[in-house]
DNA sequence: TTACTTCGTTGTGAATTGCAACTATGTCAG
DNA sequence: CTGACATAGTTGCAATTCACAACGAAGTAA
C-alpha cells in the first residue's frame, strides 16, 4: 500500500535491493503479583514452539504505525486491549536463527510498567492463554520459546537499575500511593528489602513527590499519607 | 553506490504480506582529541541530506549478516577499514518520516570507542571525508543529517553512565596504561574533573585493574605505573 | 643543585548511609 | 472502655563514603 506512494520530495536514490528482515515488537510486560516481580506470558498456539510461553507481540506495520513507540503501543492495544501508559524500548536483537518463520528476524524489545492490582489483561481478543508468570520461575525454568528468557532478563536488569538510580517505578503504582506502598514495591522490583529511614531521606532529597494535602490511605492500622509525583 | 546487481533476495517468501522497513545501521563512534569527547562524523555526498554531516552507518544485509553486531562490524570494516572492538548497541529508532529514501525506516544504533591516538581511519575505502568533530560544537549546531544529532546525544549520555558507575571505558585506552591517563580519560568524557583520590578509592575497591610488574610509563617526569584491565 | 611537574599517598571535616530505637495513630478483641 | 497490635513516621548515632587539600616522592631539565 505505501510501497511507492510516498514522495513527496524530488526524486531519491531508490532504496536498495537488498531483501529486508521480518521485524516484530515485543513486549516485556512487568507487574508486581502477590509481592513479586513477574513478566505477561502467553502460550504459543501456533508453530514455531507451539505451547511454549513466550512474550506478547507482533509484526511491524509500517502502513498502520508512525513510529516504532506507536507500533508497541497498536500492539498493547492489539494483545491487551489496553494501552500501556509506561513504556520504554530496550533494545533490538535480529539475527539468522531467531525465528524460523523468517531467514532473518529482528525484534525490537519494549518494557511497560503495569499497576499492582490492575484488572488482569486477559480479556483481550484474539489471545490464547496470558499469564503472570513470577520472575524467578522464568528465569531458572527458561523454556520460553525463541530468545524470550534473555529478553526478560534484560528487562528485569534494566528495571533494577532504574530503581538503584532512584527512577521510580510509577508505572506500577496507582496515581497517589503511600510511601510504604512505594518502597515496597522497590523492594519487590530489587528482590531484597530496603531501610525505611534511608529511602524516604533519599526521596525528599530528590524532591520527586509531593503529599496529597488532605488524602490519606485508612486501612486496618494507622493512616498513610498519600503523595503522587511532582512535576 | 548500492543501487548494484545484487539480488539473491527476490527469492525468499515473505513470512507475512506485510512490507518492512527499511534497515540500517548507524556507528555512533566516540574518542577523545585534544582532550575532548568527539564523534567520528561524515560528510554525506549524496541526497538526501547532501553536503550535512551524518554518523557512518550501513544498510542491514541479512545475506551476509549473521546478527546485528555482526552486521554493525560489517559495516565498520567498510567504512573505516577496521573492525570496532568496543561496541555496544544502545537501541533502535523507526519511523515514517526518518529518512525519504524509504517510507518507513529503522536504524538500530551502536556505540564504539576508539583509543585516544588510534591511527585516524581516514584511509578508508569509499568513504568521503570523514572527521572527528568534538561533541560540544556537534550537539550546539545540530546540523546534522537525518535524527542523527539525537543519537549523538544518546550515545554520549549512555556512554557518560557508564563511566558514572565505573564501567571503565576501556575503549579509549591503550592495552596497558596509567591511572592517569584513566583519569583523564573519564573527565573528558565527564566533561569535569574528577578527584584523584576518590577516583583511586573506587577503582581498587571494585578491584578492576591490575599494575603490570615491571612495567612504567617514562615520561618527562616521574615515571608511572602501568595496568591493565583485571579479569 | 635546584626548579619543576607529575605520581602516589595521607589526613580531615562533611555528607551519606545503615541500623535500630522510639513515638504516633488507627483498628480490633475482650 | 481498655489494652494489644500492626503499621506510619521520626529521631539518634555509629560507620562508611566522599570531596578537598596537602604532603612527600621521583624523575627531567636548566
Amino acid at each position: 500500500m505505501s510501497a511507492s506512494t510516498h514522495g513527496p520530495g524530488a526524486a531519491l536514490a531508490p532504496v536498495a535491493p537488498y531483501p529486508m528482515p521480518f521485524v516484530r515488537l515485543e513486549l516485556a510486560i512487568l507487574s508486581i503479583v502477590d509481592g513479586h516481580l513477574a513478566v505477561l506470558l502467553g502460550r504459543r498456539a501456533q508453530a514455531p514452539h507451539a505451547g511454549q510461553w513466550a512474550l506478547p507481540g507482533g509484526v511491524l506495520r509500517i502502513d498502520l504505525d508512525e513510529d516504532l513507540g506507536a507500533a508497541a503501543q497498536r500492539v498493547a492495544g492489539e494483545r491487551l486491549g489496553a494501552p500501556l501508559p509506561f513504556i520504554r524500548q530496550l533494545g533490538a536483537v535480529g539475527g539468522r536463527a531467531r525465528d524460523p518463520r523468517a531467514p532473518w528476524a529482528l525484534s525490537v524489545v519494549f518494557r511497560a510498567l503495569l499497576p499492582v492490582n490492575s484488572i488482569d489483561p486477559l480479556p483481550g481478543k484474539r489471545l490464547e492463554e496470558l499469564e503472570w508468570r513470577a520472575i524467578d520461575e522464568v528465569t531458572a525454568d527458561s523454556t520460553l520459546a525463541f530468545d524470550h528468557a534473555s529478553l526478560v532478563s534484560q528487562a528485569v536488569a534494566a528495571t533494577r537499575n532504574e530503581i538503584g538510580a532512584l527512577d521510580l517505578p510509577f508505572g506500577f503504582l496507582p496515581e497517589q500511593f503511600t510511601l510504604g506502598e512505594l518502597q515496597s514495591c522497590c523492594e519487590a522490583i530489587l528482590g531484597h528489602r530496603l531501610d525505611k529511614s534511608s529511602f524516604r531521606r533519599r526521596l525528599d532529597d530528590r524532591d520527586l513527590l509531593e503529599p496529597v494535602p488532605g488524602a490519606m490511605r485508612t486501612g486496618a492500622f494507622r493512616p498513610a499519607q498519600l503523595y503522587r509525583a511532582k512535576g
